[in-house]
DNA sequence: GTGCGTGCAAACGGTTTGCATGCTT
DNA sequence: AAGCATGCAAACCGTTTGCACGCAC
């Protein structure tokens, strides 16, 4: 068993432990498209993952790849990507990370900003709320796209 | 004339000025969508703001709402709102700014971050490309919608 | 007068939903 | 056995587009 196996495995055992947690059943569905995402670092959307998804099961259904993305966003399994674009794109690595988009192809980077992290929300906006999350998006074109 | 209608007039001139200089036609619908927009704190949806201005302008298709929003934001002269939201929102101030979301109810309000606007990017994404802008969206509950 | 911008209505594309069936629990 | 999850197809909703007319230039 290589590394890449070794880490799916870790991935299976951690992700069927979170669904019992929050009472979700472990279908074979489910688990795929938690997988296929979770090996993608390319934040991919539903219908994206939906075609790479069809080699192994050529019988999944889009809907259900939908069905199952807002589902596992919606007990925070998963993160729904804030984006400009129309369809929607996804990512499981759930630590602490910014983005970085192309907006020329779209791309989205991950890249982490350990600085502003740690850094203190201004003055401005204390007692504005419960505060649950700080994403830094930066836009630009990339190194590919640029003449 | 008091500070509000100052403040139309001199965005009125900016606006004309803007639109000779990127060669588009000043036509009245055109000229209110932005003033409506201008005058928005809230970042409205094309549909909010096709609502207000219809009290004012009752023949106004959303339509052209939509297209004057795609125009406007394609000359920089807008931006489009970054939201995980299915409906697109608008915002026409260009200074450097961020964005706090509430979760529950969508307000989208504005807040300056200068330590962050001067911070230098991680060197994790230098050579990735050419950098052009970089947005913090910081998430949470405001206080009118916590328990 | 020229041709971009608008209103109308119809199409579009991504996403959601109702229903009957299947599979986890 | 009970009922959540799935596949199918049809609805949905925000947005875009083709067309003919109107207005800024």
């Amino acid at each position: 068993m290589d590394r890449s196996e070794h880490v799916l495995q870790e991935n299976y055992r951690e992700f069927e432990s979170a669904c019992r947690k929050v009472g979700l059943r472990l279908t074979h569905q489910r688990l795929e498209v938690f997988r296929e995402l979770a090996k993608s670092t390319d934040h991919p959307s539903a219908e994206i993952l939906h075609q790479r998804l069809r080699r192994t099961i050529p019988t999944l259904s889009l809907d259900t790849v939908y069905r199952t993305l807002a589902t596992l966003a919606g007990h925070g399994l998963i993160n729904k990507v804030d984006t400009i674009e129309s369809q929607a794109r996804f990512e499981a690595t759930m630590d602490r990370h910014h983005h970085l988009i192309c907006s020329r192809c779209k791309e989205i980077i991950d890249f982490h900003w350990h600085s502003i992290d740690a850094a203190p929300l201004p003055e401005e906006i204390k007692g504005w709320g419960r505060i649950e999350n700080k994403n830094v998006v930066v836009y630009g074109v990339c190194n590919k796209c640029l003449p």
